[in-house]
DNA sequence: ACATGCAGTTAACAACCGTTCTCTGGAATT
DNA sequence: AATTCCAGAGAACGGTTGTTAACTGCATGT
């Protein structure tokens, strides 16, 4: 089935790929709406006309970059949510995997909470699919566990995006630690950490105590 | 106490606060990051180099857009939260003033949701001090009600932090809502009202069950 | 009445932007 | 081996940007 790819398209495809490093190495500091294309491609080192063999404009760039962030982050959700283990063992490895995952994509969760709300209309848009499309499949996880047994219909969906709000305000928390100075890094992160698992378990009683 | 402005003084304010409208109706269609101090001079109808009188740096307007859109608000949510009234009402009438707030000044509403995470530096310092603040005020007030009787220490600030950031979640959707379409207003009010209403519930109900 | 202060204007600067058109060299196809 | 295709280069365009300097006219304080 994977055919391997001509010289021709895998040069094409490093360019690509460069492209959305160098343009997610300079959304650091500014927003994808401040973007130029010039910019990108300088960083990369082609010549700009070169940009548009891969992207329409800037927003479109920024489109791409909303799959490469959060179309891979999927599978995690589900062992995220997933119904094993004691409550309070739950709550504590679905932030762990939160920290996990800052700290090993920090560009990457900073560009989407960056522009969640971002100048860039199609930008938002993905955006807003892609968590929705998370919303549902956390949606279908926390309707196999056994407390969830008898909610109405629009219940799950509605707790599904208050644990997907959640997990994106921790995660941004945990971005905000890791730009500050290192010497407090540790400080922070478990106060963060203890901030979050609060919140989890006072949401986890919330919905232990739903139907009453 | 109130001395009235001589001539000049209440000139300058005038085209100040002309500029600051100008900037936050700009920033509907993008970032800070992005805004050009000539394009704001040229909405206003005035000289670019008359910006300087008034503001070092757009990111200095942005401040400025910071203090006004948040620093009025304070009086508002101490009410918003205060302990009258049965749970179910306090609720319904907290969700109802979010929404009269998002019809009032939707692009001030707009402008923190976008600004909290965006590309300048100075105004999401001033925005994260704003909403500590915040968390502060509904601290206080959640301690007067008898249900937080022998809470810990952080357990009242990591409460009002989360009621904060529902609150500005809520008021996000709202600000969707109002830049849909006209015929769908309607049905899409009632849909937020009422998930905004379950998640303030089961936040409350986790609430209650703090101390098990 | 006169001198000062200062909000706003005018003009000019070098630097940058997105986009178009033309060209080239080498991989892909025949 | 000859031909086609196409990622990227190069140059040029009209337009925009932030910032500086020197100015004007009017409200202000003496």
């Amino acid at each position: 089935m994977s055919h391997t790819l001509g010289i021709r398209q895998a040069q094409k495809q490093k360019t690509r790929q460069a492209l959305l490093d160098a343009a997610l190495a300079l959304l650091e500091e500014q927003s994808l709406s401040s973007l130029g294309l010039r910019e990108v491609t300088r960083a990369v080192g082609v010549a700009p006309t070169a940009f548009y063999r891969h992207f329409r404009s800037t927003a479109d760039l920024g489109v791409a970059l909303v799959e490469e962030a959060l179309g891979s982050l999927h599978p995690m959700i589900r062992t995220t949510v997933s119904a094993t283990g004691d409550p309070e063992e739950r709550v504590a490895r679905a932030i762990d995997l939160i920290a996990r995952h800052v700290d090993g994509y920090p560009a990457h969760v900073r560009f989407i909470a960056r522009e969640r709300h971002g100048g860039v209309q199609p930008v938002r848009e993905a955006i807003r699919e892609q968590l929705a499309r998370f919303a549902q499949e956390v949606e279908v996880e926390l309707a196999e566990d056994p407390v969830s047994r008898g909610w109405g219909e629009g219940d799950l969906l509605m707790l599904a995006h208050l644990y997907v709000d959640q997990m994106l305000s921790t995660a941004s928390l945990f971005l905000e630690v890791l730009e500050g100075p290192e010497e407090e890094r540790a400080d922070r992160t478990r106060h963060v950490t203890q901030l979050a698992t609060r919140q989890m378990r006072l949401i986890g009683l919330g919905r232990q105590h739903w139907l009453d």
